[in-house]
RNA sequence: GGGCGAUUAGCUCAGUUGGCUAGAGCGCUUCCCUUACAAGGAAGAAGUCACAGGUUCGAGUCCUGUAUCGCCCACCA
């Protein structure tokens, strides 16, 4: 009975701290999230997604909430549709970001920071091991934080499984992966140029590249023209840069050999100023040719003549390579004019006539910009240089020193992802009707790649193909980014995967150095290993159990002996270096351990059952700017080493910005944590409310407010314009608004390290209005429920029955309603359309069921006649709720526990569930397509009509809102029979008394009225003769306008006779009503005089 | 420089293959603490759908161009 009814255990408003914590745990204890592969026999359908595995250099915002939420809709989704479903949680090392921002936390807090270490290495000592281990600390606090705001956040993964990229099961995937690919000649060694920081001295990836624009200048200078015997012909060739001081490491000068003004200067040779060297003039397409009415501003600028500095400029070292020019490095690693470092050529020349010996003396040990100063100086000096133009032009910068990149070059593995076996893979793995026909370039070269690779008895796993084990099955949503994919892969470079750090998967090879045309300098054989190693090739015994590749470097003395160790075999690794091996000191990027991450999280290289039952996986979800890092290198490797699809779909979803339009990152700071808006809002607030803003188009922008640490109150930061970048960014100190003279630091203070909090000034929490809606809506189900239970605790829990007479009008309308939003809210998940499947539950929840069904129901839902409409009630209700589970687990999961203890059976045939504790595991709703009343939903549809048409009157004649007044109807006569026997609902939600309908009522003096094209209401007694006539004046010329436009159309006999008749008919049936509606209003008019 | 996307009410955004006197939430105005909910209810005001052309009986929706903003990729000639 009421006292002892579960209603009082609810609070009047939903506090979601404590209906979180609850319901978290007893997720916990029923292990609700557990996936088992051997599930599969009773739920054969398996499903299952792997977590994008958050990096652990910081903590989770709002993106990566976005993104999970996302996630766990699905996987809830298809759990409770019975499939058998995992969610593979984990992190990823993220090799240098973590590294640098461990390193950068170590030299905030004065302690030994990695130059340090690397000085301790340099002398022998282990500083490499030490550094690893305070990474490691930095990962395990920063990945049991993540791990607590996805579990805050609701995400139901299998905690059991949680993975790491560089655990080792991880390891071992990579490991194994390496072995395969190397073997496999698909992973190489080789000079090419790299990002680097001439500042920290190491190797940056391109996406740790910050382009600023810079105002430089374009230097004109000119180089004399020799004779074949070395002497000036007296003409001169003025090449364009922007670099002066790398014309030290010209090698040649280039022309493109279409250039008719300066084709004939091919085959000459310059001499090279201050240097001396004699370098060629070579012909080559890249050279743009100068035009200076172009809009190429390339071509503006252009002099017709490139400088080539293989060693300082990758283009110039693509040119290079084509005309096997000589590369010569004139800088060392701290970006400083060096002999020492590849400028092997320094000494031939300096005896030549023209080297400038006083000025390179001069030249050697100055940093590139005091060299460049030198260099402008010395062309001035002598006339040589024609032209200095100023140049606004983009420059990368190292986004931790914040200095220019030098390209440098240096030794680095590749993976040969342009290999038809990789890139060709990516692009049959594509669904056919989301391809578009190949590029001419790439579709030429993966014809010859093909048969090359045929030619070499390299069978291909190609979809549609003899043996193929996969298919073309990969689906971009939204379905323009397959485009992005597509584009580029055909333009795709091979992949450098090696990097000069300590944190990550160390390279799987050891090298040992032998002298020239030694064929068998390492005495393997005598190791007793298996396999024999032969210079120059690839060994391929039984069981290919080692590796060796050999290689001859550029500077190296000789040939380098590269061998691969597979997984498991530290025995062989310790043999190897016994005899005087070596590992590679560098780390393999991190992506290629996130490459994996679909099959080591499942246990690959072994065959288990996880792999056989969740890979390939169902929809990878994610934002778009990792489509070329990740998705294209997921599907390359699981495909090659897998023979799969990572995944059938790619879910891209949008970005979040913060109020001022900016992307939410790390690097800026202007993240917000996850935890706050839970602490304000609650979880299931901000599900909702993302869930809700996730279109396929728009990014979201998410305005942020701070909540006053010392009042609790909301208010608008103060924001500066912070960094290169000039990006707005709340002040890392903001006084309190409410609170006088107290202060506090804002989130972005300390993420930037710019303050920490202290007791005086404690960090503020961020919040935003934004999940106003989502926490509304909340508390609105929690309300609605509250309700509900109120009634049903006092009321019988029957078996109930199906659909049937005993059914009211609102009964069976919120039926139908109920049924056609299940169907809805499919479609929606199913296509990924999440702001449709939230925005139809609110409407659903909110305007349905709250406004009107409840309203319709509550003058009778307490007496024995409203039976059945507590069952419909609870039924409404119940459906609501699993169908909201997915985007609000825990709030709807605590609704459907009371629920289920006052009414155990729901009592509407086909949408009861099956019996089930917990919320998390209950079925899925089943549409019916009887429930579909589409008469009720008309009538029930005129009602609402009626009654907001009444409402109406009243406000505008002012009677109180308390006040029952009379009113009478008059309604078109086939409506009468379906109206009057509710008339009862209009009267409740109207609040009046109607004392006549029919379609002959008159119009009382001093009645009120409103018109509508089938209805007119009088509302007695209530004239207010102004008021009425203003009101009819205006709704005179909205119907006049409409008929106008409808006339219009229908004069028109283009339309009548094109447009669909259906529409057409609309149109006449639609003016007959507004001219009728037309001549009421004039009648009121009229009789108001 | 190449590509993609956006521009709709004061704000944040929907608007499915063209059929629209264009919708929602917030904010705003008026009224109501009515026994689920004031984080609520009722009613209301508010838009030359960025701009200019075009296709069509009909354009927010399709095409072309312009402007502004955002993102991705490339680029130190």
């Amino acid at each position: 009975m009421p006292t002892e009814s579960p209603t009082n255990e609810l609070a009047k408003q939903y506090r979601p701290e404590e209906v979180e914590r609850d319901v978290a745990k007893r997720w916990d204890e029923a292990k609700a999230f557990a996936a088992s592969p051997q599930d599969s026999s009773r739920k054969p359908k398996a499903y299952s997604i792997v977590i994008p595995p958050p990096n652990v250099t910081a903590a989770l915002h709002m993106g990566h909430a976005l993104n999970n939420t996302l996630q766990d809709i699905l996987i809830r989704w298809h759990r409770m549709l019975g499939d058998n479903t995992l969610w593979m949680p984990g992190t990823d090392h993220a090799g240098i970001a973590t590294q640098t921002v461990v390193d950068k936390r170590l030299q905030n807090e004065g302690e030994p920071a990695l130059k340090d270490y690397k000085q301790l290495e340099a002398e022998g000592k282990d500083g490499r091991e030490q550094f690893i281990g305070k990474v490691q600390a930095w990962k395990d606090e920063y990945e049991a934080v993540i791990t607590g705001q996805l579990k805050s956040m609701g995400c139901s993964c299998d905690w059991d499984r949680q993975r790491f990229t560089m655990d080792d099961q991880c390891a071992k995937a990579v490991r194994e992966a390496f072995f395969r690919l190397f073997k496999d000649g698909l992973i190489y060694r080789g000079k090419r140029l790299v990002n680097w920081d001439p500042a920290t001295q190491t190797a940056l990836a391109d996406d740790e590249v910050e382009m600023q624009d810079v105002d430089g200048q374009f230097y004109y200078m000119k180089y004399p023209v020799i004779d074949d015997e070395g002497k000036p012909t007296g003409e001169y060739v003025t090449v364009a840069t922007t670099r002066p001081e790398t014309m030290l490491g010209d090698t040649a000068v280039a022309v493109n050999p279409r250039d008719t003004a300066r084709g004939q200067f091919i085959g000459k040779r310059v001499e090279l100023p201050i240097v001396g060297r004699r370098i060629p003039i070579v012909g080559d397409e890249y050279v743009v040719i100068p035009d200076p009415e172009s809009d190429d501003s390339k071509a503006r600028m252009a002099s017709g003549f490139l400088k080539v500095t293989p060693a300082h400029d990758p283009n110039d070292w693509e040119i290079g390579q084509r005309h096997a020019l000589d590369v010569i490095n004139v800088m060392a690693p701290d970006g400083t004019i060096s002999r020492d470092h590849g400028w092997d050529d320094f000494e031939n020349w300096l005896n030549s006539s023209h080297a400038d010996k006083q000025t390179l003396d001069a030249l050697l040990g100055q940093s590139r910009e005091q060299a460049r100063k030198t260099v402008v100086k010395w062309f001035e000096a002598r006339d040589l240089m024609a032209e200095i133009k100023p140049y606004r032009h983009a420059v990368g910068h190292s986004y931790r020193s914040h200095v220019a990149i030098e390209p440098y070059l240096s030794d680095q593995w590749y993976v040969k992802v342009t290999d038809e076996r990789l890139r060709g893979a990516a692009i049959d793995a594509m669904a056919p009707d989301q391809r578009q026909p190949l590029a001419d370039a790439y579709e030429f070269e993966r014809k010859l790649s093909r048969e090359q690779l045929e030619n070499d008895g390299v069978k291909l796993n190609v979809p549609g193909e003899k043996g193929a084990t996969w298919q073309s099955e990969l689906r971009f949503y939204p379905e323009r980014y397959a485009r992005t994919f597509q584009n580029w892969h055909e333009n795709l470079r091979d992949w450098c995967i090696s990097r000069q750090l300590w944190w990550g998967h160390r390279i799987p090879v050891w090298y040992a150095t032998a002298t020239a045309g030694d064929k068998t300098p390492i005495p393997i054989d005598s190791m007793k290993l298996p396999g024999k190693v032969t210079f120059n090739c690839l060994t391929e015994e039984e069981n290919n159990t080692i590796v060796v590749q050999a290689m001859a470097g550029r500077d190296a003395t000789g040939p380098t002996f590269a061998i691969c160790v597979p997984p498991d075999c530290s025995e062989i690794e310790r043999k190897l270096e016994a005899v005087g091996f070596t590992q590679d000191p560098d780390v393999l990027d991190t992506w290629f351990s996130s490459a994996l991450w679909p099959l080591s999280t499942m246990g690959w290289p072994e065959d288990t059952a996880e792999l056989q039952t969740w890979n390939p996986t169902n929809v990878l979800c994610t934002a778009r700017e990792i489509i070329t890092l990740w998705v294209s290198r997921m599907v390359m490797f699981n495909t090659y080493l897998h023979g799969k699809l990572p995944f059938k779909d790619v879910f891209i979803h949008a970005m979040i910005q913060d109020g001022h339009g900016q992307k939410m990152s790390k690097s800026l700071g202007n993240g917000v944590d996850p935890n706050d808006i839970i602490h304000s809002h609650g979880a299931d607030a901000m599900r909702f409310t993302l869930t809700s803003m996730t279109t396929q188009t728009q990014d979201v922008r998410m305005p942020v407010d701070m909540v006053c640490p010392h009042t609790g109150q909301m208010f608008t930061p103060k924001f500066v314009t912070s960094g290169s970048s000039q990006s707005r960014v709340a002040a890392p100190i903001q006084d309190s608004p409410f609170a006088k003279g107290k202060k506090m630091t804002s989130s972005f203070g300390v993420a930037s390290g710019q303050v920490k909090p202290t007791d005086d000034a404690p960090l503020a929490r961020n919040t935003s209005e934004k999940f106003d809606y989502g926490r509304n809506f909340s508390n609105k189900l929690w309300n609605a429920t509250r309700f509900a239970l109120s009634k049903l605790a006092e009321a019988e829990n029957t078996d109930g029955g199906g659909t049937g007479e005993q059914l009211s009008l609102a009964d069976r309308w919120i039926l139908s309603r109920t049924a056609r939003t299940i169907e809805a809210v499919n479609k929606s998940l199913a296509e990924y359309e999440f702001h449709n499947y939230a925005g139809r539950l609110y409407q659903f929840v909110w305007n349905d069921v709250c406004d009107w069904y409840i309203e319709a129901v509550k003058p009778t839902i307490s007496t024995p006649q409203g039976a059945r409409s507590r069952q419909v009630l609870a039924t409404v209700l119940d459906v609501s709720l699993r169908m909201l589970h997915p985007t609000m687990p825990f709030i709807t999961e605590r609704l459907w526990e009371s629920l289920s203890a006052v009414a155990p059976k729901r009592g509407v045939r086909g949408l009861d569930p099956n019996e089930n504790d917990l919320l998390v595991t209950a079925d899925w709703p089943v549409a019916d397509r009887a429930l579909v009343d589409l008469h009720a939903e008309d009538i029930f549809e005129k009602l609402r009509t009626l009654i907001t048409m009444i409402r109406e009157v009243r406000t505008v004649n002012k009677v109180p809102p308390r006040e029952c007044v009379e009113v009478s109807v008059k309604i078109a006569p086939d409506l009468v029979g379906e109206i009057s026997p509710r008339q009862n609902i209009v009267e409740s939600l109207a609040n009046v008394k109607l004392v006549a309908i029919g379609d002959t009522i008159e119009k009382p003096a001093d009645a009120a009225v409103i018109v509508r094209p089938m209805v007119e209401v009088y509302l007695h007694n209530q004239l207010d003769a102004e008021a009425e006539k203003s009101r009819l004046t205006k709704h005179l010329s909205d119907v006049t306008g409409q008929i106008k436009n409808l006339e219009g159309r229908l004069s028109n006999e283009n339309y009548t006779k094109k447009a669909p008749a259906h529409l057409v008919q609309e149109s006449r049936d639609k003016l007959t009503a507004l001219k009728r509606e037309l001549e009421a209003v004039k009648k009121q008019l009229a009789e108001l005089g």
